[in-house]
DNA sequence: GCACATATGTCAACATGTTGTCTTATTCTA
DNA sequence: TAGAATAAGACAACATGTTGACATATGTGC
């Protein structure tokens, strides 16, 4: 037994590893494929977030730092560099007026889709050659079960302060 | 065809979000799980490559950027702050006076043994529910593949110059 | 209307990550 | 032995990420 869970921990410790590898590479790859546009992997995510069709009327600054998964501090430098860049822009929402929506511009929009996308389509390519539509079938819900289980570990956390916590039912 | 294609992209797209929302939940809840320690998941990721029996003689600067990925003047502010802690120290090779090498003092040991191993282990079985070991094997897979595709990618770069890529025969 | 929750902004301190440039040793090689 | 390659250190500029604390406006419920 003892054996069987020091194989376990052997494996879950290289899962871990390739996985903090695989950001930084992701990091480091993603933002040179779209350096050209004025872009980084981060920015990518904020346009490819903005870009869907549920968010055609923009995103609210908190509800786009929970979709990416990063502080709202953190994105607000984000939205300040995408703003001086022409990419975003911030309104405000006619039915709660204590939220900002953010927006992508014409601008935006066109260096997204007709500058970066052509650049992201052959960065996965490259990044996912030799998978076959199984293999990445497979890998997104890998993917997506560690993802739940690292959420479930971030909203463990705070057992005694619960002062932002009451979302929990969104899920 | 352009059909097939576009499927293709739409889960190309959810894999590299799904991996960059990983990327930064590791990020919070590693660093929280070692927090008492006084350590980061950075931090975390140079003690276990030091602890490795391979690494037992202590490891070049270089030689550990190239290992956890990251850059040489990255991994210089960490080495400083981890000496800083206790938890390293330099050495000089006797072999090769250029380099210098990272090994772990006793104290390192103790806090990376005793004291972050229990927490790691815990951590690993939370971020894990629900894998068997298949699972957990199939998911290292897609890692190494992910990432070998990513080297790939982060080697092509440099076309017009290669003042340090004569390396390429490591592989 | 008052209290409380929500949504955002802002400032600070800190750790990580990148690239680029310049300097200093040391080793290797033609 | 001269010159090229390698290993590190040091700086700078910049983008990302965290947490904590405090301010401000708006919405909601009793």
């Amino acid at each position: 037994m003892s054996q069987a869970k020091d194989a376990r921990m052997e494996l879950a410790n290289r899962i871990f590893f390739k996985l903090y590898q695989c950001a930084n590479m992701l990091h480091k790859t993603g933002s040179r494929a779209v350096q050209d546009e004025g872009l980084t992997t981060q920015q990518w995510a904020v346009l490819g977030a903005l870009s869907r069709p549920e968010a055609a009327q923009g995103m609210g600054v908190g509800e786009l730092a929970r979709y990416l998964m990063v502080s709202r501090q953190n994105l607000s430098g984000l939205i300040t560099r995408m703003t001086r860049d022409g990419h975003i822009e911030m309104s405000t929402d006619g039915r709660d007026r204590r939220s900002r929506l953010i927006v992508m511009t014409a601008s935006g929009r066109h260096v997204w889709m007709d500058l970066a996308q052509p650049k992201i389509k052959a960065y996965y390519e490259q990044a996912l050659q030799d998978f076959s539509m199984g293999d990445m079938a497979h890998t997104l819900h890998y993917f997506l079960k560690l993802l739940d289980n690292m959420e479930k570990i971030d909203q463990k956390i705070p057992e005694s302060e619960e002062e932002g916590q009451h979302g929990m039912q969104e899920l």
